[in-house]
Order: C-alpha cells, then structure tokens, then sequence
DNA sequence: TTTTTTACCGACCACTTGGTCGGAAAAAAA
DNA sequence: TTTTTTTCCGACCAAGTGGTCGGTAAAAAA
C-alpha cells in the first residue's frame, strides 16, 4: 500500500511544480505544458497519475495547500495563553514570512478562492472547506480565551474571526504590490487596538 | 472631437460586456472570442477600436471600474458628519448590495488586483491608482473627523484606512461563497466594534 | 529467464487563443 | 451623385489548449 514510492514520488514532484506555477501565475493562466516542461516529463506521465488539470489541482489543494495553511495559521494558534497575543504572534509570523519572501504573489488559500470563486465550484469547495477549518479554530481558541478570563465574554467570537480571517486575506493582497513592511506594521498595530476593544476590561 | 458617437458607442458596448465577463469568468479565462460572441460583433470591429486584450482592459479600468469604485466607496464618504457613521453606513451600503446582487463575483477592484498582482504590472498599477484614491479618500476623512472631535488624536489615519481596506476586501471574497447576509451582520458588527475603540473617550 | 506490470514517452487530436489583413458595407463629406 | 472616411466583417494564422493513445523501456513478479 505503500510500496508505490516511485508513483508518489513522481505525483509529489508534478503537484510541488504545478502549486509553483498556479500559485505564481494563476491556475487558468498556467497550462500543464508549462509544468511539464519545467519538469522535463511528458503528457503520457501527467495522465498517466492524474485524470485531469482539475483533478490534479484538488490533490494539490489537498495535500500540499491544506498543509501550508495549518503549518502558518492553525497549528500555532494552540495553547492556553491570552489568545489575543497567540493570534498576534501567528499573524505578525505569517506577515513577515511573507515580507521576506521574494517570491510572495499573496495569501495562496485567498488567491485561489478568488479565483475560483463561482467559477468552479468542486475546487472551490474544497477550498472553503480548509477556511472553515481555520474559522472554527479561530472560534474555539476565542471561546477558551473567555473562560481563561482573556476575553470579554460578550464578545461574539464568530463574528472575530470573520473579521480577522477578512482582514488577514486583505493585507495580504495588498502586500505584494510592495510596501510590505509599512503595509504589516499598520497592520499589525491596528489589529492589536482592535483586540484591546475585545479584551475583559480589568479594574487592575 | 465629441461627433464620433458610433465609434464611442461600439465601444462602449464592447467595455461593458467586456468588463461582465470578465469579472465574471476572470480576466485570462475570458477570450476575446467569448465576449465578441455575446455581442454579434466580429474580430474586425474588436481591432478597429483596440489595440489588444490589454489595452482594451485598460479601458476598462480607467472608464468602468474607476467608476463603479468611486460611486460606491468613494463618493458617498464625505461630509462633515461622523466619519465613523459615515464608513459604516457606506460599508454597510455596499455590503448591502452585494448580498442582493444574484451576480456577485465579490469585489471588483480587489479581485482583479487578486487576479494581476505581479502578473502584469501595467494592469496593476492602473488598479492600484483607484486603491489609493480611496486610502488617501479615507484618511482625509478619518484626519477631518480629529478636528471634529469624532476621531480620537492619537489615531493612526493611516493605519485605519489600511484595516478597512483590508477587511472589506476580504469579506468581500468570503461573501461569494455564500452566507452573506450573516458575514455582513457579523462583519458589520465587528467594525463598530473597532470603530468604537477609536473615537474620542467622551467623559460624557 | 520470461512474463507482466508500472511508469513514462511523444505524436497526435480537435479546438481555442490573441492577433492580422484585405476587403466591403455604411456613413459622412465633396 | 461621387468620393472619402469610418466602421465592421470574417477568413486566416501561428501558437497554444486540455486530453488521447499506441507504444516502449524499466522494474517487479513469475
């Protein structure tokens, strides 16, 4: 069941190439010709692994897509500090890895779903299905941060992650036209006013 | 210089169904064959009038979606009123809209920078002039709302104008999938939240 | 070793892409 | 009316597009 290594290996490859190239210029704007060249392996080995360009995106949104956004955005929300600073830390984290990197063309879970939006439901599907994910860890660490006595508990903790999951694909739009660094700070300070509005209003 | 009425006429059509699809279907997933179609005009008329895909979009740009742009979130941001009240109820208006709207593809301007972000920079730039206009727009508010007395003096102009940009690109996204109306109520419900974190702390 | 399966090649297909061009209606000018 | 200009037609082009398929090395099983 897995002694199949050569095939993973091959189909690993295809899809790490093929996120490169659809991240950087778009999934309609990229052909399987232009991945294949860029691998040096033929249409016979694509087909061969996958049935189809739509096919081979969802496995990559599945295996390497999904695991980029909890690796940045899920996983190091955990824990039982003040959720306020885990976010912010997570945030500020995500929005420098991003700054520094030269190759940044925005938040890739945001760019596809922009582009897919209505356009091609099954992959957006599976798109929004890794948001969720990322909402309702969101809701879940806000919701612990108010019995931990972080969070004032009128607070809706739907309604914040909504917000900080829009805001957070804004910025990050935003950020690849340059003026990532002032664009982060800004950012980033607003979003620690905003979580002040938010915190159990102590009489320390 | 104003009796050519056919030619702008013609091309007038051309821009406005060019522009339905393309928001629609995005802009390297619409040919020019596709719009040409839904007109009953011919490759001929289309190259008479522009000079390429690029130019034409560009035309686009500078006449429609600035346009669209300026009567929805520009124009209605100003007064002298609450400059809080006043984003809100735009906001709000605008969301409003898009809820109603069967033919939402979210938010223009933010999915075309989505869409060109590094691809092609001619494009951005002529994008990115209509994002600026309406930072500069908000923060000359936010700036007036201080001498008012609505905006607390130690408010970053600035970084406000980023964060609601940010987040109304966002959501705006979010609300293609559907859930709109509770996306909008919760968004709606956070920004006065933060709003509320920035105006002045009457002792009132 | 022989046989079978896996993995890959690359020519080929029908169709679409952005773009060109010679010409012809239609409208305006003479 | 004739001439000129404007507007548009549509066949055509080279270069792709996603996808198929018969074939073939290499690896695994027999």
């Amino acid at each position: 069941m897995d002694k199949n290594l050569k095939r993973m290996a091959t189909m690993h490859r295809m899809q790490v190439t093929g996120l490169e190239l659809f991240y950087k210029n778009g999934y309609y704007n990229t052909s399987i010709d232009d991945i294949l060249k860029s691998l040096s392996l033929s249409k016979g080995a694509f087909y061969y692994h996958f049935q189809s360009k739509e096919d081979f995106f969802v496995s990559i949104v599945q295996n390497l897509i999904v695991r980029k956004v909890y690796s940045m955005l899920i996983e190091p929300i955990e824990g039982k500090e003040n959720p306020f600073r885990v976010i912010e830390k997570c945030f500020e984290d995500a929005l420098e890895t991003a700054e520094h990197n030269e190759m940044d063309y925005g938040f890739i879970l945001s760019n596809f779903i922009s582009e897919f939006n209505r356009r091609n439901t099954v992959i957006s599907n599976y798109l929004m299905d890794i948001y969720k994910v990322w909402e309702v860890n969101l809701v879940s660490i806000l919701q612990k941060g108010k019995s931990d006595g972080y969070v004032d508990r009128h607070v809706d903790s739907e309604g914040v992650a909504t917000y900080l999951i829009s805001s957070y694909m804004g910025v990050r739009t935003l950020m690849v036209q340059g003026n990532c660094r002032n664009l982060r700070y800004k950012y980033m300070q607003q979003l620690r006013h905003y979580f002040s509005s938010l915190a159990t209003k102590e009489i320390a």
